[in-house]
DNA sequence: AACGGTATTTAGATTAATCTAAAAATGTTT
DNA sequence: AAACATTTTTAGATTAATCTAAATACCGTT
């Protein structure tokens, strides 16, 4: 059994080392878990003799196949958490963060579980990113403007690249929020706009600009 | 703010405090928390400096007014994630006291606010203790055999006297578990036989050789 | 009041995680 | 390839919480 410190760091070598794939800088490390440098080696180094990360001095790190897992079980349990916390207490998007890092934490594997059927085996949490399921299995998340989709693919809106009073209106005037779904329903070829349904309930037509100004994960 | 082994301490001197007004002795704390005296000593000696705790050597701890304040909040939290474990995951009453001691220690005074409101705001927990208000106040419970009850007093069931597999499962029959609601509706006094409500829900009848084997805090 | 036993405290060590400052390795430029 | 800057590691200290073992205080008996 792994502390919360440890578990910190084997998330924190997963989330940076999800793009490239040669090793996680210590310093890149020390600047995720806000710590120093040296306190990053030093925790490696104990991470490496359990076998949960691979490290060769002066060439970065990367997670062993255990303590992928590990991370993975993290990430699942930090997601589902902010599920609950949204869908059933409530709490806006952004207001979640610092309190899913405590409750990420949590051990009882049991709880996971429950908490997992108790909100219906969510798919992705209150910002579009995936949940992996009780095996550490989950789809890799393509992430696009909502203009490279083709007809019937679905998405999650994961940020947006226009923040202006006006058009964050606008969104919500359509229903649309960080973490909603949207399915690309069709395609106008004349002026390049699309028919979208979100949250698998509201269909509405959007200009070629706006949609290239929402970014989706892939379903 | 406090670590949680710090809260650790102080919500057991406060436990070991309820019944008897003196100091609660160092040993007597060591065992509640499963450690050497020692190291309670220690600690004392911090909170105390911090001003939670009054300590006087070789003449035990009390707590502050602060130290109360503190210890009645994670008693509370305790108590509320025990309701949803129960309520919403459907867990065991005697499953739960692991996972709701870590889940005492999330540091949130929102998330305790939200999940009190989506609780219903619960007066006891599933075991029947009752859950200190936002403001740190509880109704103090009497617990008292069953036939002490008057007429139209409420209860919970705390606990039994007699645990034999056929008295556990005449109560099972008629829907008693520990924390379950008992109202007292009417006493015959020719048998001194009882007719109780179930969680106000199904009316029955006991004798009061059963009543006498029922524990319940008075609400 | 002295004795013996228990409870409590003190002293000193240990472990996990961190830090600062210095040393060593790597990489980048000229 | 030498010089410089940056990154990483090492060495040694620090903090929180714990432990063991020894010293001290308290308490009930005689």
């Amino acid at each position: 059994m792994q502390s919360s410190t440890e578990e910190d760091y084997l998330k924190a070598i997963f989330k940076l080392n999800i793009n490239n794939k040669n090793g996680v800088s210590t310093n890149s490390i020390a600047k995720e878990i806000n710590t120093k440098a040296s306190s990053v080696t030093d925790m490696i180094k104990k991470l490496s003799e359990k076998g949960l990360v691979n490290y060769i001095k002066y060439q970065g790190s990367t997670l062993s196949k255990e303590g992928r897992v590990i991370a993975l079980k993290i990430i699942r349990k930090h997601r589902l958490w902010e599920v609950f916390l949204v869908e059933k207490l409530k709490f806006k998007w952004d207001e979640i963060h610092d309190i899913a890092e405590q409750l990420e934490h949590i051990k009882s594997p049991e709880l996971v579980d429950r908490l997992d059927k108790h909100l219906g085996f969510p798919k992705t949490d209150p910002h579009g990113d995936p949940i992996p399921n009780k095996q550490g299995e989950f789809t890799v998340q393509e992430i696009v403007t909502l203009n490279n989709l083709k007809i019937n693919d679905k998405g999650n809106l994961i940020s947006v690249s226009e923040d202006s009073k006006e058009f964050l209106n606008y969104l919500d005037g359509i229903q649309l929020k960080l973490g909603s779904s949207i399915e690309l329903i069709d395609l106008f070829e004349f002026d390049k706009s699309l028919k979208i349904k979100v949250n698998n309930n509201l269909e509405v037509t959007i200009s070629q600009k706006v949609a290239s100004n929402l970014n989706v994960s892939k379903i």
